[in-house]
DNA sequence: CTGAAAGCGCTTACAG
DNA sequence: CTGAAAGCGCTTACAG
């Protein structure tokens, strides 16, 4: 058996030409079916493996999606990116593509330097996965390459968008506290962060103003630093009876400082978190919290980068993929 | 500007021949020092990028690398895969490939089912990160292709492989607590579920055996099913003074179990995990542990697959890397 | 239904 | 130091 069986190969054994072994294999139109069985069965026996690298050099292509995930955001929730990944790998599949991980470091960010897969021509596409810098964002647009942001967007850019719908969660989940009989309620989260961390805060804000509840500004706690660095934070003076939380990490910070503070959750106060991660079952008690849809996010990104493969003028704005509140053990109704 | 720059379009603007410009641009000899800053210089200015994906089909290498990580893995401490991840993606960009993650599925796993970048030859070799069954390992050796066992190892392959130095590391922890007066001791874990965790309680025995400390076998608790998941399990009727969990994730659930039957750790029972993961500072207090050294490991990986690559008959055996313990605050001295 | 020719973008081996 | 030719493995467009 010979190291790499070609078409060539086949088509010698058989007496006849490439081409037509080329569109047996490919299902495609202009071969008898008897013959095109014949190539197909004879590839099996011979072991023939198919060179995607000859097609990709024939149309140009490279048939990898680029995941680019900002090094900062790896220390976070790990599994979710690699959820993410998981997901949008399997999607592209179907696409015939791959998804290949870049994990960005501050340095290469700041230098704004790309990826080495973009510089080789092994790249078709890019899905941003968590907010780099500016600078960075629009260094690749320039690119003008397709180019999808994934679980962020940019206020200053036009690039098509797939996000959870941080808003109405934290809106939806914020309602629930009211329900519950809580009034004062804060939010932890860097308003200037991220964009995710700013729409939850807002989506908190638009329930207050339906509840007319008066935004109490001692009531929103930043949590980090605008690199994303965890800073460590003082309670209000006067405490509320509940936390919203911009994600399920920094409630389980919340939780531990409240508990060494002498207050217990959910007896004292109330705390949601949002994304649903390893933190929300970590805790005790668990978290009630916001489950992200990745799965949906997902095949949404693919669906855009692959749409805009096909025709760069395809474009889709700002897609919010709905949450779903998970409702465990840390609120309490306030009596 | 036109779409993508090739060499030819550069030889033309200065009439030279493409050979020329490859030779320039990639520093080989035989153009001289002048006429290679010219082509180099004109290059930059027409944007031009080097086409990866014909240099790979020149030479039949897809200089890529696929790390297959089976999916029951990357649920429990994610940020060990990624971190490895990216640890094999930076080096093996010193030798021009490229690292591909493939999440493995365990109906593909049943199923023997090869990841599509093999069907496609976009692959030149394998890193296998966390342990498959053995009939998948077999398969895999089938293929002749470079091959590398990350993390784990089989008794019944030869095939070279990086490990962490589990048994030496669960020995000096297990040395920790003797030393620190304790001579009950406890090992959590499954040991028919991987080779890693056997190889932490034979390190673990290994102390006791030197110590003159009787294995007691009520004092070997199974921490998990055979395909990895874990299972609740009893506390042994007379209550050890310490645990010596296999991983840092079981040392946590051990010690919710402790909290929850009313055992102080450290004052009642010391406990010790493996990994100094994500669940190492998760718990209070946090664990004493062994930290894995990923960077090395990494490192001896790549240099282990581009050897093989380069010549298949290179062999490296086992490498056992050496962790280093972790002093934390989960272990208390036996009065 | 079948196939000869040309081409994708590079590099190697050789000739000058 | 420089370059014409051939080839990597496939596919497309065209001719028969």
């Amino acid at each position: 058996m010979k190291v790499n069986v070609t078409m060539k190969d086949i088509a010698e054994r058989l007496d006849v030409s490439s081409v037509t072994v080329s569109k047996a294999l490919n299902d495609k139109e202009g071969v008898s079916d008897e013959l095109k069985e014949k190539i197909k069965t004879l590839a099996d026996e011979m072991g023939y493996r198919y060179n995607a690298v000859a097609k990709s050099m024939k149309d140009g292509r490279s048939y990898n999606i680029c995941v680019i995930i900002p090094e900062r955001y790896t220390g976070m929730s790990q599994s979710f990116y690699l959820k993410v990944y998981q997901s949008i790998a399997q999607h592209l599949e179907e696409y015939g593509y791959y998804a290949i991980i870049h994990i960005m470091t501050d340095d290469d960010e700041d230098q704004l330097k790309l990826p080495r897969i973009y510089h080789e021509q092994r790249v078709d596409g890019f899905v941003l996965l968590g907010q780099p810098k500016t600078d960075y964002i629009n260094h690749m647009k320039k690119l003008g390459m397709p180019l999808i942001f994934l679980d962020f967007y940019d206020e200053n850019s036009n690039v098509d968008a797939v996000i959870t719908d941080n808003f109405n969660g934290a809106y939806e989940i914020t309602n629930y506290l009211i329900k519950q009989g809580h009034r004062d309620i804060a939010y932890v989260g860097n308003l200037f962060s991220t964009s995710s961390i700013q729409d939850r805060f807002l989506g908190y804000y638009k329930s207050l103003l339906e509840h007319k509840i008066q935004l109490n500004q001692d009531y929103v706690i930043s949590d980090r630093n605008e690199r994303g660095a965890f800073i460590s934070f003082d309670l209000p003076e006067v405490m509320p009876t509940a936390f919203v939380c911009n994600c399920d990490q920094v409630a389980h910070l919340l939780m531990e400082r409240l508990r060494h503070d002498g207050y217990k959750v959910p007896e004292d106060c109330s705390v949601v978190g949002f994304d649903n991660d390893i933190y929300a079952t970590l805790t005790t008690p668990n978290l009630t919290t916001v489950e992200v849809d990745v799965e949906e996010m997902a095949k949404n990104a693919v669906k855009f980068i692959c749409e805009k493969m096909e025709d760069p003028t395809n474009s889709f704005g700002r897609l919010a993929v709905k949450g779903k509140i998970i409702y465990r053990d840390s609120v309490n109704e306030k009596k």
